[in-house]
DNA sequence: ACCTGAACACCGTTCAAGT
DNA sequence: ACCTGAACACCGTTCAAGT
């Protein structure tokens, strides 16, 4: 055996995949979408990368955080819509942004919406939504708070969606005979009544039904905010708004 | 050494605690309340109940399973309000009887609020939820549109408030001076400007806010449902409704 | 500065063997 | 029917030692 055979120690020789947070991220990714955040593990990523697992200690802090750079990473290179100066069209585009995103790696999409992400990765969508709310004449305060209103809505219906996976689908139609059968015979008046609907999912329809929805009442605020022009706020509007 | 001393073989002799996916899933709970969802595995839980870990795979399939088992406890063992007869004050009950129970264990809730249950355990909170749309004169296929609305976002609202944990309140002083400053330091306009608001988090405050938002939303529609006295769709009420 | 060998204290799960 | 011993193929992470 040539000292050519026998694993490599100390830094790589030349050539070698550069080590770095961002590359462990995407290695991470790559399991992901292929095999689900299970199949993550510091061997299996190092394994991607032709690296020993101990190596990744010098770029990430730990599991947790090497998960956290996958989430900053899909969060960060979200592309957002150019507003167009209409509320609802805006927020919507945004909504759709994130949508798509999500399913571009569905597998991935959980990191993003449940983990707590302390970084600054993500302030490029809370940016544009502050800026289209008070656009249309939203004080600060309210805005933030119509802008977690939408991020918890948001998050809700993706969640299910990339969780439901495509087995939940309206494509399978055995497995909604079955749920619907199920649900008839549950003994609950409602949801037997319901069963055909409760059994079958089209995400996509969901997914504008919800924000149709919530975008309804969003509106609906910011009509009232216009209309009140800010009486009992110690916020106020430096100019009369409105895109 | 007597035989006494000898650990057990068989079947426990008696008096010992009897193993079953309840126990096993309350135990797992007893867990995730002190330590978090990471200090499940079989072998704590195990140890938890006094046995050995592979006499688990007696009463769950496996891990995941277990994992099912406690989602599908807290879930099924959660109590409704009865209904008054208002939609809004109903609904309102639903939501709040919901973060009652996942701000009873905090660090268990993600597990209801992010797994698939193909379990009947949760069937109860949604006949409850059809029953009002149902008896507000909705049809059934816009109740159902409507209860998956409410769902994510109710989903949405509890997730974020039970990972944000009690680090992103507002007692901590210090650390929303500290999230303030960064904010304002961000290069974004609006970021900058809605610092002091983003950096702080009133979660019951938030969850009335997000609540009464999507409750809005919900009563216009049933409003113009019953305008339209469901023109153009093939479920028909059999009687007027209205509670 | 960045990498690895050796090592530690864990995992989930199978399967045959006990009672 | 339900339990465990022995075993397998994994984990995350530390730390000293290499270059």
């Amino acid at each position: 055996m040539t000292a050519a055979h026998r694993p490599r120690r100390g830094r790589p020789p030349r050539g070698a995949p550069q080590l770095s947070r961002d590359a462990i991220a995407e290695a991470a990714l790559k399991l992901i979408d292929v095999d689900g955040t299970d199949a993550v593990s510091m061997r299996s990523v190092a394994r991607v990368l032709g690296v020993d697992a101990k190596s990744l200690y010098n770029h990430v802090a730990d599991k947790d955080d090497l998960l956290d750079a996958v989430a900053e990473q899909l969060l960060g290179s979200m592309r957002l819509p150019e507003p167009v100066g209409d509320v609802r069209a805006d927020l919507l585009g945004i909504g759709h942004a994130f949508r798509r995103r999500a399913l571009e790696h569905p597998r991935a999409a959980p990191l993003v919406l449940t983990r707590q992400l302390a970084s600054f990765e993500g302030l490029a969508p809370v940016e544009a939504t502050l800026n289209i709310l008070r656009a249309a004449g939203c004080p600060t305060s309210e805005a933030v708070h119509l802008l977690r209103g939408l991020v918890a809505t948001l998050t809700g219906t993706l969640l299910r969606e990339v969780q439901a996976g495509p087995t939940y689908g309206t494509a399978d139609a055995a497995g909604i005979a079955r749920r619907r059968a199920a649900l008839e015979h549950s003994g609950l008046a409602r949801v037997a009544e319901a069963a055909a609907e409760l059994a079958r999912f089209d995400s996509t329809a969901e997914y504008d039904f919800t924000l149709d929805l919530i975008l309804d009442a969003v509106t609906a605020r910011l009509a009232a905010y216009r209309n009140d022009d800010g009486a009992g706020q110690t916020e106020r509007l430096s100019e009369t708004p409105q895109g």
